[in-house]
RNA sequence: CGGGGUGUAGCGUAGCCCGGUUAUCGCGCCACGUUUGGGACGUGGAGGCCGCAGGUUCGAAUCCUGCCACCCCGACCA
């Protein structure tokens, strides 16, 4: 276990590093840009994945699983998708190794061995998916399809970073097929609406609904929804995205369907996802500087308590009472760790409970067997209070609740302070150095202007809100007019 | 992929410019003992092909070349 992670007011993403990998969460790997997502991690990673998943079937959708690899020439069907993602794909050309004759010991790609038809690593799963659905779709009887995949995915990133932007990595991506554009597009909005839901009730982390605008937009895509977040550092992340695919794949893969009225239709798309970057989300939203700090709901453990004993007698007896409070918090569904382990004293334990998040730390000791109590411990206050044993797993059950709450207050309080409207091009990039965060800002719609203004300041458009309402005004960099605000932020 | 930087024990490092006995120190690790209400202490011990591969040299952690990985800045991106 180690010390002193560097403070985040010192370096904010050495910070975000160090305490990736101090917490125990992952490491990179022998592959460059591939990390290694170690079990305290992806047991966070598999909170996150059943609550979604949970949300996904409980909108009418199913899972299923689609092949990693996609023949190039079904990948090169969708211009615009190819066009996207050409530049990042990992291809494969040959389908066996041998020993090299040259080099004893070594292995070699065998030149016979290649590959009539190279297979792209998906860098997502359009392509097959929906060479897949021409098969299955012939009626409006056999639509919608509602599937989801859980799956890996591979983008050869050029620069990576834990959980942010890594080489491969996990996510999961729904595919759907509507009759009509209206279905498809209620979908996209309902999707991108769940992923809301889940970033703010679930994990903690408020964020904004929104459109990209088209230079930011998923390749191949009709309109892309998306939340965005805003990390304590001021930079925005994109959290989750919903495609309104429209006909674009329908037509680059011909899926077509006799319609009530008997007459043929291309098929309308959506695709969506969220990944294991939702990792990267949560450390940067709640953490601080003593390291993780997780919501209740997504702490593979809730509570830990610490014993703290001198002789085995009292450590017998604390065994007692623990194993009691273990159990009635466990009868409220509340997980809980007894950490017995004798090889730490309590204060590597406390700092290491912290270090990991852990929500609450229940710390029981001689004098509390004497006057029945605990001591309680917030690790998100890092407030510590000496409280009856009587009716502790009511208390905690609360506490649990109010800490996911309290966790969601302060970031949305700290999102709203940094959403700043300004008027003109000094004041934006002035708010941009300084203050950071979301500045929300008229533009007058063009791709050209959107260009610009991010080779000046390097801040983009994360998205036009929903509920940006409709004003006249200028656009901050052109001054031509404009109906209504967009939000710009400088992004991971 | 372009510019810059860094690779020495599990981690953090000294030594490198100016090549020369046994590669420095701290943390961690192992054993024993004492400890245990916020990261314990003592004594003893183990652990290194100095990122990898070549080269120069009597001799390379140190000089040269290539490669790999990581970090920072850019472009790209979930």
């Amino acid at each position: 276990m180690s010390k002193n992670l560097t403070k985040r007011a010192e370096d904010y993403s050495k910070w975000y590093n160090e305490l990736v990998v101090k917490a125990d969460l992952a490491e990179n790997s022998a592959v460059r840009g591939c990390m290694v997502i170690k079990p305290y991690g992806y047991a966070i990673w598999e909170k996150m994945q059943a609550e979604l998943d949970k949300m996904f079937k409980a909108t009418g959708h199913q899972n299923a699983y689609f092949p990693l690899f996609v023949p190039k020439s079904l990948f090169e069907a969708e211009e615009k998708n190819a066009e996207g993602f050409a530049k990042e794909c990992a291809v494969v050309t040959h389908y066996r190794l041998q020993n090299d004759p040259d080099n004893e010991g070594k292995l070699r790609v065998d030149p016979d061995a290649k590959l009539e038809e190279e297979l792209v690593v998906r860098p997502t799963s359009e392509a097959i998916i929906w060479n897949t659905y021409k098969g299955w779709i012939q009626s409006y009887r056999d639509l919608p399809i509602l599937i989801n995949q859980w799956a890996n995915v591979v983008r050869w990133e050029m620069r990576t970073r834990l959980f942010l932007r890594t080489a491969e990595f996990l996510w999961q991506e729904g595919h759907t097929a509507h009759a009509t554009e209206a279905e498809a597009i209620a979908e996209t909005e309902q999707m991108n609406t769940v992923y809301a839901d889940f970033a703010e009730n679930f994990m903690a982390i408020p964020v904004i609904k929104g459109v990209k605008t088209e230079s930011e937009r998923f390749a191949g895509a009709i309109d892309t929804h998306c939340i965005e977040a805003l990390m304590q550092d001021g930079k925005a992340l994109q959290a989750g995205t919903s495609h309104f695919l429209g006909q674009n794949f329908a037509k680059a893969f011909d899926v077509k369907f006799t319609n009530k009225e008997g007459k043929q239709d291309h098929v309308w798309a959506t695709s969506w996802g969220v990944s294991t970057r939702l990792m990267g989300a949560l450390i940067m939203t709640h953490s601080d500087d003593q390291g993780l700090v997780l919501p209740p709901n997504l702490a593979p453990n809730q509570v830990v308590i610490v014993p703290i004993y001198r002789s085995d007698e009292q450590f017998e007896a604390i065994k007692e009472v623990v194993s009691k409070v273990k159990s009635d918090l466990e009868a409220k569904n509340i997980t809980v760790k007894f950490d017995d382990r004798d090889t730490f004293r309590p204060g590597a334990k406390f700092a290491q409970h912290e270090l990991q998040g852990v929500p609450l730390r229940i710390a029981i000791g001689p004098k509390d067997l004497e006057n029945g109590t605990v001591e309680l411990a917030r690790r998100d206050t890092l407030t510590k209070e000496v409280v009856s044993i009587e009716g502790i797993e009511d208390r905690i059950s609360d506490l649990l609740k109010t800490i996911q709450e309290d966790l969601f207050n302060k970031a949305q309080t700290f999102r709203d302070n940094h959403i700043t409207e300004v008027e003109d091009f000094e004041t934006f990039k002035t708010i941009l150095e300084t203050k950071t965060g979301f500045v929300s800002a008229h533009w007058d719609g063009t791709a050209e202007t959107e260009n610009k203004i991010k080779e000046l300041t390097k801040a983009t458009i994360r998205c036009i809100p929903y509920d940006s309402k409709i004003e006249e005004g200028n656009c901050i960099y052109t001054g031509n007019t404009s109906k209504q605000r967009v939000l710009f932020a400088k992004a991971y």
